[in-house]
DNA sequence: CCATCATCTGCAACTCTGTTGCATTATGAT
DNA sequence: ATCATAATGCAACAGAGTTGCAGATGATGG
């Protein structure tokens, strides 16, 4: 079950253990594509939580590392997380959002490539997010266009 | 001088000339680099005019193509744009955004790599940003930090 | 098992970016 | 110069995310 793993990844990352972490960590490893903090907060488990408290959480678990975050085009962030062991999206690779449905898809096959900076800047991180429509709304599109 | 250049595009884009219209794109062929809505509007020329009409502007020319933006991750747009006869950012290459001083940086010598999209995706466009800290803020923490 | 205290949560209010509706004004085609 | 069309300014709104603070909760020591 995802709550055993969440409580070991808070554990690991020396953060106290509460239940909107566990709920948090559990959807995420569950549904292991990046959603919306819209998204999270319809979940059943997490309905009843204040707004604010699931953004501070997000926050914090983005901190602490147990969690990445991609910004849409469309200007709100996804977050995504999977249990240590088990395969999934580090992060490290390009994102393709729809447009129309607002899905997010990881494209884990392809690295996000190496850019070179002017010297002297640091870099602290990459995002890199294709837009455009995904198959099912295209297919949605062509019922109703003529 | 810019104007020119501006009214030309303009023309040819076949979109009526405004001074808001001129101004902008005089702004941002004149500075080169990408630049957030609040930036443009601070600007000396276009001072007097209503942010919603800077933003609807803004949105023209993007569609109209005379412009093009970046997704900063704080989470606002930049514009950026250059007269057709002048070598400049087409777009088409990642950037750089400093999160502490804002500013965002063009890398042109790197292009924006093809990526693969599951059949049946439509890609409409790519947005790939780099961030961290600049140089110039890189060295201004130092003065400060011990 | 309970007390304690740091931390977390919920609420209200706020900020910032961007958008919509509508009345007024300017543009450019005739 | 006239006039329809399109652009502007204003007010109000919408959505994402943040801040401050009072009250609740979780980890720790007795």
């Amino acid at each position: 079950m995802s709550y055993q793993k969440a409580e070991e990844a808070l554990r690991k990352a020396d953060i106290r253990i509460t239940r909107i972490r566990r709920e948090i960590l559990a959807v995420l490893y569950e549904l292991g594509h990046p959603v919306s903090h819209g998204d999270i907060s319809s979940e059943e488990q997490l309905r009843n939580f204040d707004r604010v408290t699931l953004y501070r959480n997000l926050n914090l678990l983005l901190e602490k590392g147990l969690v990445h975050g991609v910004l849409g085009t469309d200007g709100s962030w996804r977050y995504c997380a999977h249990p240590k062991d088990v395969e999934g999206c580090p992060g490290r690779h390009p994102h393709f959002l729809c447009m129309e449905c607002g899905r997010m898809f990881c494209l884990p096959d392809q690295a996000i490539p190496f850019v070179e900076v002017p010297s002297d800047f640091e870099v602290a991180g990459k995002q890199f997010v294709i837009y455009g429509r995904c198959a099912e709304c295209r297919n949605k599109g062509k019922d109703t266009e003529k």
